[in-house]
RNA sequence: GGGCGCUUAGCUCAGUUGGCUAGAGCACUAGCUCGACACGCUAGGGGUCACAGGUUCAAAUCCUGUAGCGCCCA
């Protein structure tokens, strides 16, 4: 059987991707055996996937195939994420290029259905480029993190926590994008320095103390004087102050000093008056806002519009707040007469208002770290509003809940304190052991964050996502103690009572299951009544509507819906036999930026919601970085497309560089180049090149022009853009080859094979009849049983890179380098017996029972043997080869396998993984190896160093001990055909022929004699270099020894280490010494 | 400001709990079509392990500090 002559991934892609779908082998059902479960970091539908995702999709993979050949029954559960903004920025940012429309203008159903088509489209291309990569995702539980099923549990989730109070409604400082106009996570935005200006002015200090203003009153007050009578001032009764947002003085409500400022403090409690809206407001101290070695040691504060002011105002509240933004950007109606412009005209026209009045001092301009919306590019509005929040405290010691209600049951308590709230059950999962972190160090993250136990925004002013199952109505107390039928109070099932008593009104027992009531009084004496409506029912929720409620037209923070991930995409709430049988899941991969807005929610969710943990491990990839450090990304233009690796180097290419780069270090770096369109070049992207600034670029091969890769806007009919790639993936590329042609070497040898045991022990020299094993066969085997232990413990530690230079090694360097070479021999001697070689130490080999032919049986087995087990170890890492391998395989040798054949499974991917017996690791008979191959080695040295052709034999001349030239002897055929040896001798008493070239080891010198052809000089210059190096290491390793106190401190293994090392070097030296004397 | 990571050959990285003369791939140099593989074979050159101290018989490895790069949180 002949394989062709290079593997080609593409034709191995399509043929097995197909088989392996074709026979189920991804779909998994409960059964009998131990499950194994991962499921997907679920990528956005926001666009196509990056090699980011591929780095972690390919890890998870290699997991899942590897312990489904470990007999596990492995699921990997595949899915996608709405990813709520980013989703709908891009389609709404699609939606205005092309029609010139805002949301507004199609409305909110119009939009969600063209996010719902953009999102089939996108879903269908990233679970096309997952099948590309070979992920055995089992695509019948294909979820979406919108479909039914999600959003069931996101209803159930949402309504328990909300009947369990931990659900509550509360005024934050969001960050507002104005454009948008919604709030925006702190991930979701950046920041840039940006030119800016940095204003002074100053107000004017009132003698009167300042009337306490509640924010109620501050915002009806506004714009009406305040502060009685003011005297004409003095220039030391200005406070100053500066700022770079100067509308924001519409809404101050304090000036702030240091409370030590000796300058300012006879000022403390009086106060200043705004010009502008006509207001006075307090002068107070804070030590934590004001810094008094800054400017001129004062501060305003507006609370409503800056986080630090905000705090500020929550240590100091009787400074009062006041929003002065609408939504869209524009000053409310309490920014008096600037109502209505937008705030950087209001900048304008409040510096020209205060100019006007004498109180500017004057402008510097300044860059300022300027925080963007990630999504529409737009500056940041702190912003105070209205939102959902999830209490992520401890409880209360009586935690809030209806009394006297049976099945209630406080949330999952599974850290096992009492009154843990939801961040301490998660602390306390990774605290005891139950979640561990891969590398450990990341465990900190996540304890760190919940450790402050940060209360959860929940709400989103988008329109793509989970809304919030809420209905709200504003009413007057004295209605609601009325139950007066205007307010709908009728179709509202209100408790037994039939009042609504405040707080922990009761619902009628029969709607407690599926309604949860919250009442919230405002500050102006209104009731504002907010119902949470269980999943499953409509009729409720039109009641609501008939009676007036609304729906609150949020949606909720896209996490809320990731968090439920491992087990609502198994059937939660319904009690399914998945959940059942897969949950928790055994690990979870995924990157460290999200460690604590995903991971830990997760496990807040599982403990919650189910009272085990969602995963028992977490594994943490390393971050893809370009060849400067700098984050890969498409805006930059230094990302590479997963799809382009595919179909340049094959999918097992780009899979063995995910293995090979993913370390335990943070960071991996993949230098990044452009491929040249018109001649394949790859030409290395510079930074130059980057953030499309570079519009054309010469190839240093073709010299034709184009356009390095970029985001941009449109084609270049006349400029081709360059696709990127990297040439680290050669690497994967090339090993593939090589298994490919191992593989194609050893089906090109295999006529006449026949199965039959294969095992090195029990020791030489029958195997009842299978032959008899070669040196060089317990050597491939004791490699192979120790690169098998190796790769097995190195997966179980998620040390990827580990697996994938273990193999690399054992393939490339043991297995072809050394077993298939001296495989040749034996394979060469059909029909009759030959070249083999028998266990070396003295042994004598017994009377050969060796029938026609035997030499070359037993090196088929094993090299079968060992090939079978090649392709089922590197088969998680690169499938479409090793299957490709295993088909063939299959073809001529169909029982095969390691100790015993068995007749092989139609796919590798259902193949067992390999273990072999601790035993047949042969520490001795690998030192034999070793020391032939530094033999052959130093031999092929002076071949090529005096330039001697390959095909001309060499006489050599090994002097070493007894024991050594035994085994010397034994290997002779592969010496001699390996070095290109003619004459080999070797022993003890071995005499040098005149004039060789030498080299001296610590076991055995070798002198190959060149016949006139060596350079003396050339050879003396070389050896006294070597001779030097010689002494220097026995300089230190006497100076060692000579130290009394490393004699006494040292192991002994150590110390004795260093007496041998002595010997040898002092034995070699000599003989360097002597082999310079004898050349002339 | 707090936390984490990185700095080893021209490039990308290994280097287990300190212990022989610090390794690999790519790149470089020289030589190879002997039927597995030029995506290859053979050999070679190339490193003051960021810097400065300290601990130790012994430091790339542990500790402290400095510098640079990067990430996360505030």
């Amino acid at each position: 059987m002949e394989l062709a002559k290079a593997y080609n991934p593409q034709e191995a892609q399509e043929k097995w991707l197909k088989f392996w779908n074709d026979q189920g082998y991804f779909h998994s059902k409960p059964d009998s055996r131990q499950p194994f479960t991962i499921v997907i970091p679920p990528p956005n539908v926001t666009g196509a996937l990056h090699m980011g995702h591929a780095l972690n999709n390919t890890l998870q993979d290699v997991l899942i195939r590897w312990r489904r050949m470990q007999g596990f029954n492995a699921l990997w559960i595949p899915g996608t994420d709405h990813a709520g903004i980013a989703t709908q920025a891009v389609v709404e940012r699609l939606i205005m290029q092309q029609e010139k429309k805002s949301r507004h203008d199609i409305g909110r159903d119009e939009l969600v259905k063209r996010i719902w088509e953009w999102k089939d489209k996108y879903e269908a291309r990233i679970l096309g480029q997952l099948r590309q990569l070979g992920c055995s995702c089992d695509w019948e539980r294909t979820r979406f993190t919108l479909d039914p099923i999600c959003v069931r549990a996101v209803r159930e989730t949402f309504f328990k926590m909300f009947k369990d109070g931990l659900i509550f409604r509360g005024k934050r400082l969001v960050n507002w994008d104005a454009h948008l106009q919604t709030s925006v996570a702190d991930d979701e935005t950046y920041t840039e320095d940006t030119r800016g200006g940095f204003w002074t002015f100053k107000y004017p200090v009132t003698s009167a103390e300042p009337g306490v203003s509640t924010p109620g009153e501050t915002n009806q007050n506004s714009g009406a004087p305040t502060g009685g009578s003011r005297p004409r001032l003095g220039e030391s009764d200005y406070i100053r102050f500066s700022t770079t947002r100067p509308e924001t003085m519409l809404g101050d409500t304090a000036i702030c000093v240091h409370p030590s400022d000796e300058r300012y403090k006879h000022l403390i409690g009086k106060s200043v008056h705004i010009p502008l809206v006509n207001r006075d407001i307090p002068i107070i101290a804070d030590g934590l806002l004001a810094d008094p070695t800054l400017g001129t040691g004062c501060v305003k504060v507006t609370p409503a519009h800056d986080p630090n002011d905000y705090a500020c105002y929550q240590r100091n509240p009787h400074i009062g707040i006041i929003n002065i933004l609408n939504p869209d950007g524009t000053i409310n109606e309490n920014g008096g007469k600037y109502q209505g412009l937008d705030r950087y005209k209001a900048r304008e026209a409040v510096v020209a208002d205060m100019a006007a009045l004498g109180l500017f001092e004057g402008k510097e301009d300044r860059v300022i770290p300027l925080k963007y919306s990630d999504r529409s590019k737009t500056p940041i509005e702190p912003y105070l509003s209205d939102q959902w929040f999830v209490k992520m405290g401890d409880l209360e010691p009586s935690p809030r809940r209806e009394p006297g209600v049976e099945g209630e049951s406080p949330p999952a308590n599974a850290g096992g304190s009492p009154n843990a709230g939801l961040a301490r059950m998660a602390m306390e999962a990774v605290e005891n052991g139950q979640v561990t972190f891969f590398p450990e160090r990341y465990k900190n993250s996540y304890l760190d964050w919940l450790a402050e136990k940060r209360d959860w925004c929940i709400s989103r002013q988008l329109w793509w996502g989970h809304r919030i199952p809420v209905w709200t109505k504003r009413v007057t107390m004295q209605s609601a103690i009325d139950k007066d039928p205007s307010v709908g109070f009728s179709a509202i099932p209100f408790g037994d009572t039939g009042k609504p008593d405040l707080p922990g009104t009761k619902i009628k027992s029969e709607f407690q299951d599926r309604l949860s009531l919250n009442i919230r009084a405002t500050e102006d004496g209104y009731l504002e009544l907010y119902y949470c409506v269980a999943p499953g029912n409509d009729i409720i929720e039109n009641q609501l509507n008939d009676a007036g409620f609304t729906q609150d037209p949020d949606v909720l923070d896209t996490w809320f819906s990731s968090m439920l991930w491992p087990h609502s995409t198994l059937g939660w709430p319904e009690k399914t036999p998945e959940l059942e049988f897969y949950y928790p899941t055994s690990v979870l991969v995924t990157s460290r930026d999200i460690i604590t807005l995903w991971v830990a929610r997760m496990v807040i969710a599982g403990l919650y919601n189910l009272g085990n943990v969602p995963f028992h491990q977490v594994y943490i990839t390393v971050k893809l970085m370009d060849g400067f450090g700098e984050t890969m990304s498409k805006s930059k233009g230094n990302g590479v497309d997963p799809l382009d690796i595919i179909d340049r180097y094959g999918a097992d290419a780009l899979r063995f560089l995910v293995m090979q780069i993913s370390t335990e270090t943070q960071d991996a770096r993949l230098p990044v180049a452009n491929v040249c369109p018109h001649c394949d070049t790859l030409v290395p992207v510079k930074q130059e090149h980057m953030y499309m600034r570079t519009k054309k670029l010469a190839c240093p091969n073709c010299k034709q022009p184009f356009r390095p890769g970029g985001p941009w806007p449109s084609d270049d009919p006349d400029l081709k853009t360059a696709k990127q790639a990297s040439e680290r993936f050669e690497i994967g590329r090339n090993f593939a080859n090589k298994i490919w042609n191992a593989a194609r070497f050893i089906l090109m040898n295999l006529e006449g094979y026949t199965p039959h045991a294969i095992t090195p022990t029990p020791p030489l020299p029958h195997q009842g009849g299978g032959g008899m094993l070669a040196l060089e066969d317990r050597w491939i085997l004791s490699r192979l049983a120790s690169a098998t232990k190796d790769v097995t413990e190195q997966l179980e530690g998620y040390r990827f890179s580990d697996v994938a230079r273990t193999l690399y090694d054992f393939v490339w360097s043991e297995f072809c380098d050394w077993y298939l070479e001296m495989s040749k021999g034996r394979l060469k001697e059909s029909p009759s017996p030959g070249m083999s070689a028998a266990i070396p130490g003295g042994q004598p080999s017994p009377p050969a029972p060796l029938q026609e032919g035997e030499g070359r049986k037993t090196v088929q087995r094993v090299l079968v043997g060992v090939l079978d087990a090649i392709v089922r170890l590197i088969h998680p890492i690169m499938p479409f080869v090793a299957e490709s391998v295993w088909s063939a395989l299959n073809e001529v040798a169909f029982e095969r396998g390691l100790p015993k054949p068995d007749p092989a499974t139609e796919s590798v991917m259902i193949a067992a993984w390999p273990e072999f017996p601790a035993d047949w690791r042969d520490a001795k008979m690998e030192t034999s190896i070793a020391r032939m191959q530094e033999l052959v080695r130093s031999v092929r040295e002076v071949r090529n160093r005096y330039n001697i052709e390959p095909k001309t034999p060499l006489d050599a001349f090994v002097r070493c001990q007894d024991a050594v030239a035994g085994d010397f002897q034994t290997l002779t055929p592969f010496i001699k055909q390996l070095a290109g040896i003619g004459n080999l001798e070797c022993g003890p008493a071995v005499t040098k022929p005149p004039q060789p070239a030498s080299h001296v080891t610590p076991e055995f010198e070798v002198y190959v004699s060149l016949k006139g052809l060596i350079d003396p000089v050339a050879e003396i210059k070389r050896l006294e270099k070597q001779l030097v190096e010689k002494r220097k290491s026995l300089q230190g390793a006497e100076a060692k020894l000579g130290n009394a106190n490393f004699v006494k401190n040292a192991p002994a293994e150590i110390v004795e280490q260093q007496r041998a090392s002595i010997a040898d070097l002092q034995k070699q030296i000599a003989a360097i010494e002597g082999n310079i004397k004898n050349l002339p």
